[in-house]
RNA sequence: GGCCCCGUAGCUCAGGGGAUAGAGCAACAGCCUUCUAAGCUGUGGGUCGCACGUUCGAAUCGUGCCGGGGUCACCA
């Protein structure tokens, strides 16, 4: 229960025993007191005067006489500005909160069992390879997976891949033209690598037939659908469909190899799935609910034998769901994957971490749902983000300017080596302790990065701010963490550890009551951030955790305390301090090391 | 053009009915014989895109406009 829950609770007892009304906390605001004022929370009386009838005055002054009277434990004083009630909590119960659970290591997580949700995130097309957006996507998935939780929900990751389609086909079709035979191995290269610069390769030689044809007297349309190397790769799409072994064969090959370098990568920036969809197995599921939708009349052919639903009504329009040769499109294999979901798994709800470039897919693909009558289309939720822009435009994959994620990586591993060989506190450590040390760095820089910003908002890509390594940043907040470590380390040394009971009354300091009072909130922040699918929420408390701390820590001395009594409550403090930046990072997916 | 998202300090972002709008970066001035200076303290910096409306009270809610982006593919 939460301080302002209780707050809201003992007001509303509070006014209904002085008054005889009875109120709800739809109907009052309690807030945190604005740092320029005495008191730790605010009642915002303005609301309750009409009803009431009395001024703000009077009814600051009755309240707050009262709630102190009948709750001495909780609120110590109150002062009333205009129509805000301040009231200040007791140090007993401040000191009481911390005793009671600076050693809990689940603190601000809710136990009690929710619902079952999967997150589906990542979801990556096997024709080339990760890139700064997908990074975007794995962390957003895979924190509000742990968010949700540490709700108390019942959570299944999940990944769909996209192995499938014309695009994979240009991939095949450019690598049997100009790869002769090359390998992962042969060439040297991770596979998805490999595979992704084939993509590349197609839309050259695309681009070059196109602009011969062009050339030659044909308009741009023609050229586009009479390219050699495009009516190759359609083939190539009606073949696999078909199943000709051979195509299957080499489909195989290539997406093996893309599997293996994603595996590398995922292992990398710590993705993990429970479960993984495969487009070439959802695909025919699809065009079996299409073929329901026509006998329903929710789908109609056209005379080309192309099939398109008709969703005009809704201001949508008219959308394609098959083929007019019969194979699958994107929203084909769609359909049979979000009812899949929700027969194989049960589920309460099915959130779907996708860019908002696909708003209008996501809201077709609902309505398809609805009109085939399935209970479930209101339980699919698209958690949308924005794109990931460069300070330079767009990142686009055919023209070859995107951020490559392994690249990424590898530059941040280094920046963080750098650094902490500038500030040479770590020259005991061994190779494999620097090596971890330079990944939890790096890795929690970039993640931080990319999580601080609310997901719907699009984001610019600043790699000079991405490896700033001070001030609203992940490794600041690790260096936090490590400093209490350090303490912890220098106390365990001298004595066994202190933390037994606390005096009630302790004469608390104002930063100190105030770290107590930010620890208070992190449970809220977490079912926040849970109820908005938000990482930024945790990122932004943590950050400004971690900044009290270390105004707390410059200020304070928890080693050499002024008495043993100051000692035992900062060690408590610095504790739990450090418990729920951990925990709180550990829910973005960023590691805390003991030194740095 | 229809629908959707975003406009807050020089830059990147918090705040989504309540008090004098906050951080980080950048700039400037200080602080390491004392628990890690990847830190701390201070200074300067704002017509919260514009207008009207609702309200005791609007950066926050509503409407309209202006600016930026997305989408409206037999691509995924």
């Amino acid at each position: 229960m939460s301080f302002i829950f209780s707050i809201q609770s003992s007001a509303i007892k509070s006014l209904f025993q002085l008054y005889g009304m009875e109120f709800t906390e739809n109907d009052f605001q309690v807030n945190e007191t604005k740092p320029d004022f005495e008191g730790d929370y605010t009642i915002v009386l303005f609301t309750l005067l009409k009803a009431l009838k009395k001024s703000p005055e009077i009814l600051g002054k009755e309240l707050g006489d009262y709630l102190i009277k009948s709750n001495p434990d909780f609120f110590s004083s109150y002062n009333v500005i205009k129509g805000f009630l301040n009231l200040q909590i007791t140090d007993v119960c401040l000191i009481g909160l911390l005793n009671e659970n600076y050693s809990n290591e689940n603190f601000g997580k809710n136990i009690i069992k929710h619902q079952k949700i999967m997150v589906e995130y990542s979801s990556p097309n096997t024709n080339k390879p990760l890139h700064l957006g997908h990074l975007r996507n794995n962390f957003l998935g895979w924190s509000v997976a742990e968010i949700l939780k540490a709700n108390g929900n019942e959570v299944i990751k999940t990944s769909i891949i996209n192995d499938r389609g014309i695009h994979i086909c240009k991939s095949m079709i450019a690598w049997q033209m100009f790869a002769n035979g090359a390998t992962p191995d042969s060439a040297n290269e991770k596979g998805d690598h490999l595979v992704g610069n084939y993509y590349v390769k197609f839309n050259e030689e695309y681009k070059k037939e196109i602009s011969e044809l062009i050339q030659s007297g044909k308009s741009k349309e023609a050229a586009e659908k009479e390219a050699p190397i495009m009516k190759k790769t359609q083939e190539m799409l009606l073949d696999w469909e078909k199943g000709v072994p051979e195509v299957r064969a080499l489909w195989s090959k290539m997406n093996g190899w893309v599997y293996k370098g994603f595996e590398e990568t995922y292992h990398t920036i710590g993705s993990d799935f429970d479960h993984t969809f495969y487009e070439s197995n959802t695909y025919l599921l699809g065009k079996d609910f299409v073929q329901e939708g026509l006998q329903k009349n929710i789908l109609f052919r056209k005379e080309d034998g192309s099939v398109w639903i008709d969703l005009s009504d809704k201001n949508l329009d008219e959308k394609l769901v098959l083929r007019g040769d019969g194979t699958s499109v994107y929203i084909t294999q769609d359909i049979g994957l979000a009812i899949q979901k929700f027969k194989d798994f049960k589920l309460d709800k099915s959130i779907y971490v996708i860019g908002d470039e696909q708003l209008y897919h996501m809201k077709v693909l609902k309505e398809i749902i609805r009109r085939l009558g399935m209970p479930f289309a209101d339980k699919i939720l698209h958690l949308s983000y924005g794109m990931v822009e460069l300070t330079t435009g767009k990142m686009k994959s055919r023209e070859g300017t995107v951020v490559d994620a392994d690249d990424l990586v590898n530059e941040m591993i280094l920046t963080a080596e750098k650094h902490t060989k500038e500030l040479g506190k770590v020259n005991n450590f061994s190779n494999e302790e620097l090596k971890d040390l330079y990944e939890i760095l790096a890795l929690g820089a970039m993640k931080f990065y990319l999580l601080r910003i609310d997901p719907k908002k699009r984001m610019i890509f600043n790699p000079a701010e991405s490896i700033d390594f001070h001030g609203f940043t992940g490794p600041f907040i690790q260096y936090t963490y490590a400093r209490i470590q350090s303490i912890l380390r220098k106390i365990e040394n001298e004595q066994a550890p202190v933390l037994t009971n606390l005096p009630s009354n302790a004469n608390l300091l104002p930063l100190e009551r105030q770290l107590i009072i930010t620890l208070e909130k992190f449970g809220k922040i977490i079912s926040d951030a849970a109820e908005e699918l938000n990482p930024a929420v945790i990122a932004n408390y943590i950050f400004n955790l971690a900044k009290l701390f270390n105004s707390f820590y410059t200020e304070h001395s928890v080693v050499n305390a002024e008495n043993s009594e100051k000692k035992k409550l900062r060690l408590c403090i610095s504790v739990m301090t450090a418990t729920v930046i951990k925990s709180g990072l550990q829910l973005l997916g960023i590691k805390v090391p003991d030194r740095m």
